[in-house]
DNA sequence: ATAAAGCATACCAAGTTGGTATTCTTTAAT
DNA sequence: ATTAAAGAATACCAACTTGGTATGCTTTAT
């Protein structure tokens, strides 16, 4: 069905939680009930985006995580990245060495442009856009003008 | 990983291979040579391809599968849509009930953005293209003027 | 009448995903 | 130094999806 798995999207909801006040430390059982996330799933996330170098840890007690950068230098291609890996619409996407049919196939051109448009998509949505109603208009332009990113904290 | 499925992918490698003669009737077992499937994966693929109303069915003997209409006609969004259903990236996007956290989430905009864009972009993409090496920029050029389709077959 | 073809259904193995539990390590506060 | 609050790491499991295969039925040109 050509989704994206939950967790992502739990993901990205976490990180847009935790751009409303960058500065502060937020716990997990603080975010889980923001998000109405169960604990444990939280926590899953939570390594997820540790891992990936987009929240910073703060061990130990009064801990909790932060955003590691800007809201506004992350983007829906990180989150996406860090939760399901390479992008890859197809298996001739992502290695070299294709598919089992590689021969007969040669239309990996063909999703690789897709591929290629759907990243700068991605990375072109950062923090604050998923909840702008005009984000389409502005992505269109976008990728028309090949313009910087676009914010995701100052709507 | 945000990965199209391989049955959509054998479809269009399928349609393209009927592409290239649009007027005869293929059979199943030739296709299945031609695009280096086994049969009954081919059967599956051309059963789902015939639901859709992608290509039509002569059966009997001397039967065989032909494109329903021109390739010029044919999306990839046409293709994905028979395999997996509506496109949409999250839950949110697809009903309008919403996931299990509708209320602390309001991400659905930034998604649906996302969302519109990629249909956009497989619609714009017929059955030619796959091959063309040059797709990504007429794409963005496409995105940009809305222009009609970009077609898979002449090339 | 027959054989060539598509149609329909059912089934199964394997991988992926989401979710949960348990235990260990770090560190601020006292 | 002790303690308790927090994150880190590991392991596990159930359920769903996917890809793949097999079998028998129906249509139709010859």
């Amino acid at each position: 069905m050509l989704k994206i798995g939950k967790l992502t999207d739990y993901g990205v909801l976490i990180l847009s939680t935790l751009a409303e006040q960058p500065a502060v430390l937020r716990q997990t059982e603080g975010l889980a009930e923001s998000t109405g996330l169960s604990l444990p799933t939280t926590r899953k996330v939570m390594k997820a985006l540790t891992d990936a170098g987009l929240v910073q840890a703060q061990r130990g007690a009064k801990g909790g995580y932060r955003l590691a950068r800007a809201a506004s230098m992350i983007s829906l291609r990180d989150v996406v990245e860090a939760f399901e890996g390479p992008i890859a619409l197809t298996e001739c996407t992502q290695d070299e060495h294709g598919c089992d049919i590689t021969e007969q196939c040669s239309l990996a051109d063909g999703w690789g442009g897709i591929n290629q448009l759907l990243m700068q998509m991605l990375a072109r949505v950062t923090l604050a856009d998923v909840k702008d109603p005009t984000i389409v208009d502005r992505l269109t332009q976008g990728l028309m003008m090949g313009s910087p990113r676009i914010s995701l904290v100052n709507l």
